[in-house]
RNA sequence: GCGCCUGUAGCUCAGCUGGAUAGAGCAGCGGACUUCUAAUCCGCAGGCCGCAGGUUCGAGUCCUGCCAGGCGUACCA
């Protein structure tokens, strides 16, 4: 609807400059808005403002000219006013708004598609946990971030992979495996060491114990030991990983193991590939790449004394190797205690010739878990803390992954485990399903009253007059502007406060009218009204990965 | 010290490329179920948008400085 205002107002601009109205000058940026004021219209532009400066005459008066001319060849506006400092605010026809609706139940779950994303190859990778203990509420919340804005960039017509990067190497897990080790032997021996840098959680004596039930470790050297249990609890770990993520409903397209850098060559590939280039030196006995000729402060260690590959190093082999899979675009979601890395990557991707803007990271801030009102901190290495999985079962995957993704990802988030356990209104996930719920018990009530919903919406529609009803159909026309929007940004966090909107707006109306009545003309009019909202909060929380029942 | 993020109602947060009188939920107070689901609805109350300057027709939004909080600043992962 925007888009067809925007057509008349640059034909009637077009009409102005050439019959002399209004001066020729570059067509400037103006802006097409829903006010929130009902007085000011359906749309509002600024366009007469921004002309002003340039045509050397007030905002009102070019306001004035611009009504006179509108090219408005298919009836589409009823009234346009001029308000406050010069604003244009348009009253459209009734029957747009039936259009609106009819293309809703005609397109259904299609209405709000668009192409923006030309079919174009785009990765995202997110979560990409260690395999080194089980999920927690942070990874949560990249799951659900990463997996909304999946399935919004494909809805905006992407060529979308999800990805997630396992850093099934080094350090950590070797820490796994000595963990394992170090709780096997306490089974017998309780004095036994535990490693400093070893992981607390209960999971390990878990894993302990069943690894020993299979396997036998009592005739195995320690360090054949450590090497086995890192390798086990590493693939028991993600296997798990694997399970909680698609009872959360996200489901990866590839799974890339950090270990496939190094049998496949690619990493040693990357480093000569760098070396060409002449970035590489050696420094303390490390060898280092000149980072800093591409925006990063420092330079940074590739390979360390010790002679192991730093993370870095691996990273960028990734990421070059994601370039070189041919993808357009890529997305990656980190934590915020990631960010100094950023510069890092770009870096060393820049000095490949990878444009800057290739790479998105979106920084998430982290969640804090609140109980009993207060703050229970969190982390890995301690053990302290509530796994995804402990969530879905108390709160369900619907409640999880909306309060996940109910805030901008560049705020914290609080997540208040006791408020969320509870299924009322609090939640306001409850609220839209609710609505949902309802338009499936008022369909029921007519097909048992035999009350039809036409398959061809037409002139039925004509029983819609009323107010609230027309704002019912325009809350449905911001939908494909929105979703757009979120595409651009990448913010589906927007997502999550329209659908409460739109059923607030819904439940409102089912409260003051009844949508059933003895006129059967009317009754058939609101309940393809109905069907309007049905469609449109059903296809939401799908985009936002949640169920929509039809009974509550 | 430097870098990134945040600061909006009692609480948790929205506020779309700068637009008209700054919004929602919860908490508080008062109302509505013989009628399609009360997980709902209606009403009341609640604000120096951290502070100070600047940019302009117009600033919660952009710029500068300050204050407060979080995170980062590794030959850790």
């Amino acid at each position: 609807m925007k888009n067809r205002l925007a057509k008349i107002l640059r034909d009637t601009l077009d009409l102005c400059f050439r019959e002399g109205y209004l001066k020729k000058m570059p067509l400037p940026e103006f802006v097409i808005e829903v006010p929130n004021n009902p007085d000011h219209g359906h749309f509002a532009t600024n366009l007469a403002m921004t002309l002003a400066g340039e045509q050397k005459n007030s905002p009102r008066n070019i306001a004035e000219i611009i009504i006179r001319h509108l090219v408005d060849n298919d009836h589409f506006i009823l009234k346009a006013e001029i308000g406050g400092a010069g604003f244009i605010n348009f009253f459209i026809t009734i029957e747009q708004w039936y259009d609106l609706l009819s293309q809703v139940i005609t397109l259904k779950d299609d209405y709000g598609r668009n192409c923006l994303g030309k079919k174009e190859k785009i990765m995202v990778e997110f979560v990409s946990a260690n395999p080194t203990g089980p999920l927690h509420l942070g990874h949560g919340r990249g799951a659900a971030l990463g997996d909304t804005l999946c399935r919004i960039l494909d809805f905006s017509g992407y060529d979308v992979r999800r990805e997630f990067y396992i850093n099934d190497t080094g350090q950590q897990v070797k820490a796994l495996g000595e963990s394992i080790y170090s709780r096997w032997r306490q089974f017998s021996d309780p004095s036994y060491p535990f490693p400093s840098d070893g992981y607390q959680g209960d999971y390990i004596q878990e894993l302990a114990t069943e690894i020993a039930q299979k396997i036998t470790l009592e005739n195995l050297d320690i360090h054949d030991a450590i090497d086995l249990l890192s390798e086990l609890g590493r693939d028991k770990m993600l296997e798990e990983i694997k399970e909680d993520l698609a009872n959360f409903r996200v489901n990866f397209d590839f799974w890339y193991k950090e270990s496939d850098l190094y049998s496949s060559g690619k990493i040693d590939h990357t480093i000569k590939l760098i070396e060409k280039r002449g970035l590489l030196f050696q420094k303390d006995g490390a060898l280092w790449i000149r980072t800093s000729s591409f925006g990063d402060d420092k330079d940074r260690v590739i390979r360390k004394k010790d002679g192991n590959l730093t993370y870095f190093a691996t990273d960028i082999s990734y990421h070059l190797d994601k370039w070189e899979r041919g993808f357009r675009k890529v997305i990656n979601i980190w934590g915020a205690d990631h960010h100094g890395y950023i510069t890092r990557v770009k870096a060393a991707l820049m000095a490949e010739g990878i444009p800057e803007d290739w790479l998105n990271v979106l920084l998430m801030q982290l969640v804090n878990l609140w109980e009993g009102g207060a703050e229970v901190k969190m982390s890995k290495r301690s053990g302290r803390y509530v796994t995804l999985k402990e969530l879905v079962d108390d709160v369900g995957v619907d409640a999880a992954r909306f309060v996940f993704l109910s805030k901008d990802h560049t705020s914290p988030l609080d997540f208040n485990i006791d408020l969320v356990k509870r299924k009322d209104s609090e939640n306001p996930v409850y609220y839209v399903q609710y609505a949902h719920a309802r338009i499936c018990s008022i369909f029921r009530k007519a097909a048992n009253e035999n009350i039809s919903i036409p398959e061809q919406p037409g002139s039925t529609l004509q029983g819609l007059v009323l107010d609230e009803e027309i704002a019912l159909v325009r809350k449905m026309a911001e939908f494909p502007s929105l979703i757009e929007e979120i595409t651009r940004e990448l913010a589906p966090h927007r997502l999550t406060y329209y659908l409460p909107e739109l059923a607030g707006s819904f439940h409102r109306y089912y409260n003051r009218h009844r949508i059933i009545s003895e006129d059967k003309n009317l009754s058939q009019a609101r309940l393809l009204l109905s069907l309007g909202v049905k469609i449109l909060i059903k296809n939401g929380l799908s985009l936002l990965g949640l169920s929509a029942p039809e009974i509550m």
